[in-house]
DNA sequence: CGTAACATTGATTGTCTTCAATACGGGTGG
DNA sequence: CCACCCGTATTGAAGACAATCAATGTTACG
């Protein structure tokens, strides 16, 4: 997935060294500062992406979804910038750093979609500050509700608990649950079951238009 | 600045090609959404990277300083991700897509550097979230004079305008001219010039840790 | 049935926004 | 030179909004 088009000869050597794991949701996928020597891509589920500060507290800074990558960072030697923990249950693709090498040393031209990877990320955490830090509660919520949404038939949208809705969107997880209900009130939301939630989009759009 | 170690072959090419450009104060780098030829490092001055919406409201989603890399989704194709401004006179130097090209392509090497940059840009978003998106004004503004104050001697840091200040905090400007005020009146901040002022960073530091 | 984890709601306090007025500083033209 | 004007910064007062502390519901599960 990562590698789209990759040449017949290092096939084997992928097939030997990139395997699948999975994650119970809330269990951790890495740790901040750990050294990384792994690549995750995510089949599917979802993963939140955690800075944690010196005095203690935490935030959000990002969520990853089916064909995000986690741990770009390790490819450059870094640590691992954040605490990658599963939201969900999660299937990711693991690829060790050796199999990195190989393919950028061998074929240098593949590193193309790995810069589209980074640049992706960059987008995503602009569209972050952009969408979920910037206005009102209420406008930041339907934000990630829509964030949540897309790609998802039929207007069902994944639910998250209020504690990491208000970690991403800077608020607190009780002004996270009064708007939520709101929504519930004003027939923005419905709740479809334990982990899946039913919004209507337009609405949703409006009210970030404004 | 940007590849530092190019070997000889490549000194005339580069030599040829890239170009060092100034831009005034509040002057435009590049526009949203064109489609970019070029990649800007910085050399000197201060640039704020703006993201518009589709409302017609902004917000800042980045700093650059010297040293930084302006328009690296230029060299995937892509069109410019922001509206890059001036704040202060701006010296860059730009580097036309062709040369990046022929970098890559002789010499692959040459792509790590490239790939540290995009993830320093992916570091500082999650920085931009952490410590300018997050907790009250007070501590969000203390954390922006910090970054606007490193790397600079005796304390000073550059001055810039209340609005930008607001739109990077993600407040309004009033709140920031009360809370520099404030700032001021507390002994943590002193103007010295119109485009610098010295800052009690140690205290300023303490405010960010509660 | 009891309990633990999570969600909701209420009441109060504190913070930030909004609208509006005023102050300041650097020009320009009379 | 001075008066005027513009853009920016500051300050005030009112109300909107979100945080906080605390209580009550809800659900899933042993």
């Amino acid at each position: 997935m990562l590698f789209s088009d990759v040449p017949e000869s290092l096939l084997e050597h992928l097939q030997n060294n990139i395997d699948d794991k999975k994650f119970i949701s809330h269990s951790k996928l890495y740790q901040q500062d750990e050294t990384g020597n792994s690549l995750l891509s995510i089949r599917t589920g979802l993963v939140k992406l955690v800075r944690e500060l010196p005095n203690g507290t935490t935030r959000i800074v990002r969520l990853l979804r089916r064909g995000d990558v986690a741990g770009l960072e390790a490819i450059l030697g870094h640590p691992y910038q954040h605490t990658a923990v599963a939201l969900q249950e999660t299937h990711v693709c693991r690829i060790p750093m050796s199999t990195i090498d190989h393919l950028n040393k061998d074929h240098s031209h593949l590193s193309h979609p790995l810069m589209e990877r980074w640049q992706r990320s960059l987008n995503e955490a602009d569209r972050f500050i952009v969408e979920l830090c910037t206005g009102a509660a209420e406008v930041r919520l339907a934000h990630l509700l829509l964030f949540l949404g897309v790609k998802t038939k039929n207007g069902n949208c994944m639910v998250i608990g209020r504690e990491d809705m208000a970690s991403m969107l800077g608020i607190t997880l009780e002004t996270a649950s009064r708007i939520m209900s709101d929504f519930k009130r004003r027939g923005l939301v419905k709740e479809i079951s334990g982990t899946h939630c039913q919004c209507d989009f337009e609405q949703l759009q409006l009210l970030t238009h404004k």
